[in-house]
RNA sequence: GCCGAAGUGGCGGAACGGUAUACGCGGUGGUCUCAAAAACCAUUGGAGGUUGCUCCUUGUGGGUUCGAAUCCCACCUUCGGCACCA
């Protein structure tokens, strides 16, 4: 084999290889059914024109997993296509002149050459782009499908919109503090749109139980958890005092008694009607500014908390309590009813709204844990209470209050030692002097009785008595702002526990575990609201006022209304002769030929829907358009084959689509259940999230930043096997990583190794037999490294599968020089390094595969296997620790006793010397790794 | 802010509650060469020391344990998502 063994170039033998795998069809796509099917998919690239390394890093451990299986005997198919649609395309047609479909597929056509590169066994002959006719005929075909099913109803809802491109803007389109419009500047509006969205929430609660039969990240299932937000709890009716119902939904009905104000969105449709005309300037203006915030700032619950009062007050179903109704952009429409009830007793949200303008706080849930807290202060009692406080065996500390002097900061634990502290405080308060305990229990001693805060004219009363004794406390307008003022008792102050009712008429008494239910019966009997479950999850607004999208298919008719393109009729193309608007605007509305139709239903003249649908459309259905693209039949794909491949087995992507994308398509395999499409629940058995390959200098690649690697040049030098590995190797998938240049060159280097271990035979072999230990050792190696290596590809270690293929290389390396040389082993050594590298560096492995006489290809071997008593080490290096440091290390045999594991360790100079005047205590063994030895 | 994740040598990272720093990069010294590159060999966490050793070190502070990078609590920092980017 002496001519075969050239230098390691990738260049030849990755052309040689891609041609040979195509001509021999080694990727198709078979139905076999007589061999365990394996769907594998990776999330479908956007058409951005230029396969970054980010695609790379997503897909090039994707593929290697896919071999993986395929050398585990499963018929594997791994489909790739395109997401078509979006934004870019219209930039392009905008800033270039040219249409979004040339630019969108002249960048397919360059993809699919950047990505053959790749030497993925991808099958390209089911590719699907999102953007064809044949492809979102389908995507507009579930649009009527749904709008069918009620799943899809049209409302009006806000988009940002700039008044002067008249055109809607994405989030990212969004610029600054001060929202401006990317393009142009001018601040951006709200702007209420009729527009199509999707009834996702009928289906919150599948999503969220039939998460149990997916073998998704933990990560990402708590992700969606928290996305949909299932609360359960009651929809309860406010009415204003001129008799407007104002619904709530609240999930803690058993803090009613506690609501002291109102809160509406200030989107909320009854807020101009409530607004008193001395109010009306000062709401408009909080309205204006309010709508120019995102839901991020509006609901940071760490800026000041900011309101209006509109001038109303509505009325407390359930004790009667006048209370004032507010607008605050921390409730928001879009969430429950889009009003609140506050109870700022139990809520923090609530609590430093009411602080802030002096609404009163008034506790009406007992605080489990019993704490209570009073802050005597210096001079307001009498000599001997701290005695007292001694014998009750009550906690205290001494310490400064102001500059006043020293005072007792105490802490109550329980009505033993609250009832004991109020008995001595009223025996030992010095006249003109009050004292307050506050927690637990909310109670002010005065010299002629005690008082307790328990409702809206205590709150008043309480103050008034205080200030009469100290007039600065009158600056506070609640007991609770002037209780606040005191650090003391800030932990103290509020609660957000169940627990039992308290001054809450008939309820007061009732225990924490049934308080809720039983309030939300008692509405429910007094027809005051009922039991209600909520999501935080709303429903998905798939309209787009874009052009570059699939059109809805939907016509309005003066006469007949809002109807629905016939099935027949699909797809709406979209018109390829489009002028596109410098301001971005879409075209589809000016554009006749499209936008006038006539009426399906009375061929009247009609015009059809202008808006496009969302590209998480195309992307929810994907999976299933590849396994038929743009099919012609009457449902969107072969059902005979969707049968054999579906659903995919094993999905990978980016952790950022946890939310959307995961939900989207998770939700239309329920819809495709339903309409009997398909008979599984979940589009993806298996989920693996990778992180982001970030640049060279840690930062996210961006052509501003300048760091932006591409995958090309690297292919062109190193090979594309070299960045494949490289992209494996950066560390754990999960987490991403950042790029090295010097660290590829690493790869490359060991490679090349490889190249020398399995080609080079000019190392003449000693002449010398090997000794059966010298194979034994050789075949532990190998069989060691079989199991690690294995270990790794299942759980998606890649970067340490790579680190033990290396470590066993370099044991190879020097192998090659002794004379295991050519023995059997050597070749059982060699073969697996090169079966072990196929998925990784599938055009290395085929060339090494090809040089040791194996047979084409090496894609279509058996991974293998690895035996257990041939990777058995024969030594073991046992630690000797005394008392939890390293000692020393002893080489023993493997299966050494407990008690002779022990001796040896006693025995060690080293050990000794550090057991100098110690009693050993107890001798910790632990089988093959450890002794030790505890001593005092 | 909320939700999710991560903090280990000069760098990327490895470590079933049991030898911290595997593997790779980078550095240093050497071999080869007229020279350089490549390749190969050796060495490489920090401090101290009498070759044998000792001490320190996994974001910070506590705790559990014979033993903690790993488990628990609190905090700090960085990253991802937050509904019209895909």
């Amino acid at each position: 084999m002496a001519e075969s063994s050239t230098a390691y170039e990738p260049q030849s033998i990755e052309a040689k290889w891609q041609r040979r795998w195509e001509e021999s069809g080694l990727y198709r796509r078979v139905e076999d059914p007589s061999r365990p099917k394996h769907y594998a998919l990776t999330m479908l690239p956007y058409t951005s024109g230029d396969l970054h390394i980010g695609h790379w890093y997503a897909m090039a451990p994707s593929d290697a997993r896919a071999r993986y299986m395929r050398m585990h005997g499963y018929n594997v198919w791994f489909p790739i296509g395109f997401d078509a649609f979006g934004l870019p395309a219209e930039n392009a047609a905008i800033q270039r002149n040219i249409h979004p479909h040339q630019w969108t597929m002249d960048n397919v056509r360059h993809m699919r050459t950047q990505l053959r590169a790749m030497g993925a066994m991808w099958d390209w002959e089911h590719e699907a782009v999102s953007c064809l006719p044949g492809y979102y005929k389908w995507t507009q075909w579930f649009f009527l499908k749904f709008y069918e099913r009620g799943l899809a109803y049209r409302e009006v809802a806000p988009v940002d919109f700039c008044p002067r491109c008249n055109t809607t803007l994405a989030r990212e389109q969004v610029w600054g503090e001060d929202r401006h419009c990317e393009r142009c500047g001018t601040p951006v509006i709200r702007k209420e749109l009729a527009q199509w969205f999707f009834r996702i929430t009928d289906y919150a609660d599948q999503l969220l139980v039939d998460m149990d039969q997916i073998d998704w990240p933990e990560r990402v299932k708590t992700m969606q958890r928290h996305w949909i937000g299932r609360s359960e709890g009651a929809h309860v009716v406010f009415h204003s005092e001129a008799g407007d119902p104002i619904p709530v939904f609240t999930t803690r009905p058993d803090t009613l008694w506690g609501a002291t104000f109102m809160v509406l969105a200030p989107e909320h449709p009854l807020v101009a009607k409530l607004t008193t005309s001395e109010r009306k300037a000062e709401i408009e203006a909080y309205v204006e500014s309010a709508g120019r915030q995102t839901e991020i700032d509006r609901l940071a619950t760490d800026k000041e908390k900011t309101g209006v009062f509109v001038g109303a007050y509505a009325v407390n179903p359930v004790n009667d309590e006048r209370v004032p109704i507010w607008i605050a952009d921390y409730v928001l429409t879009g969430y429950g009813t889009g009003a609140i009830m506050g109870v700022p007793s139990h809520d923090d949200r609530d609590f430093a709204f009411a602080l802030k303008f002096g609404l009163p706080i008034v506790p009406v849930i007992d605080r489990p844990d019993r704490l209570a807290k009073s802050l005597v202060f210096p001079g307001s009692v009498r000599d001997g209470f701290a005695a007292e406080l001694d014998a009750l065996g009550i906690a205290y500390e001494e310490g400064p209050v102001g500059t006043v002097g020293l005072g007792l900061y105490v802490t109550l634990q329980g009505e033993e030692q609250i009832d004991g502290y109020v008995a001595v405080m009223q025996r030992y308060l010095q006249p003109g002097n009050w004292n307050e305990i506050v927690g637990a229990r909310f109670l002010f001693v005065f010299d002629d009785g005690v008082r307790a805060l328990d409702s809206v004219e205590s709150d008043r009363a309480i103050l008034a008595r205080c200030k009469a004794i100290y007039p600065p406390v009158g600056e506070n307008r609640t007991v609770m702002e002037m209780l606040n003022s005191l650090p003391f008792y800030r932990d103290v102050l509020l609660h957000a526990e169940y627990g039992t009712m308290i001054n809450s008429g008939d309820f007061t008494g009732r225990p924490g575990e049934t308080a809720k239910a039983d309030v939300i019966r008692w509405i429910e009997e007094r027809e005051l609201g009922h039991a209600e479950v909520n999501y935080r999850l709303h429903d998905w607004l798939i309209s787009r006022q874009r052009m570059w999208g699939a059109p809805i298919p939907m016509v309005y008719c003066p006469s007949c209304g809002v109807v629905p393109v016939p099935e027949e009729d699909l797809p709406v193309l979209l018109p390829d002769d489009a002028a596109f608007l410098p301001t971005g605007e879409s075209p589809l509305k000016y554009h006749h030929g499209f936008l006038n139709t006539t009426c399906p239903r009375c061929g009247g003249a009609a015009t059809r829907e202008t808006d496009t649908m969302d590209t998480f459309m195309c992307s929810s259905w994907y999976n299933y358009a590849y396994v038929s693209p743009y099919y012609e039949g009457d449902v969107p794909f072969d059902p005979e084959a969707g049968r054999y491949w579906l659903p995919v087995d094993q999905y990978t992507g980016g952790i950022e689509h946890a939310t959307m994308h995961l939900l989207y398509t998770r939700f239309f395999t329920k819809v495709m259940r339903d309409m009997g499409l398909v008979a599984f629940d979940e589009p993806m058995e298996r989920l693996f999230c990778q992180g982001m390959i970030l640049g060279e200098d840690n930062e996210k690649m961006s052509k501003s930043r300048g760091n932006v690697v591409n995958p090309d040049d690297y292919v062109s030098t190193l090979g594309a096997d070299s960045v494949r590995a490289f992209l494996m190797f950066i560390g754990p998938w999960e987490l991403g990583g950042s790029w090295s240049s010097t660290g590829i060159e690493g790869i490359y280097r060991f490679l090349n190794r490889v190249w020398s271990v399995v080609t080079d035979s000019s190392t003449t072999a000693i002449p010398a037999e090997a000794t059966a230990e010298e194979i034994a050792d050789l075949r532990r190696y190998t069989h060691q490294a079989i199991r690690d290596v294995t270990r790794d590809y299942e759980a998606f270690k890649f970067n340490t599968a790579l680190a033990s293929l290396m470590k066993y290389n370099n044991v190879l390396l020097k192998a090659q020089a002794s004379p295991v040389y050519g023995t059997d082993a050597w070749r059982e050594a060699t073969r697996s390094l090169v079966l072990m590298l196929a998925p990784i560096t599938p055009h290395l492995a085929e060339e090494l595969w090809e040089r040791l006489g194996g047979a084409y290809s090496v894609h279509d071997e058996r991974w293998p296997e690895w035996d257990p008593e041939l990777a058995a080490d024969r030594v073991v290096t046992l630690v000797v620790q005394v008392n939890g440091k390293v000692r020393a290390r002893i080489e023993a045999p493997a299966e050494i006793e407990e008690a002779d594991a022990k001796e040896l360790a006693l025995g060690q100079e080293n050990v000794q010397l550090h057991l100098q005047g110690l009693q050993i205590r107890q001798v910790v063994y632990v089988p093959g790794r450890l002794v030790n030895i505890v001593a005092r």
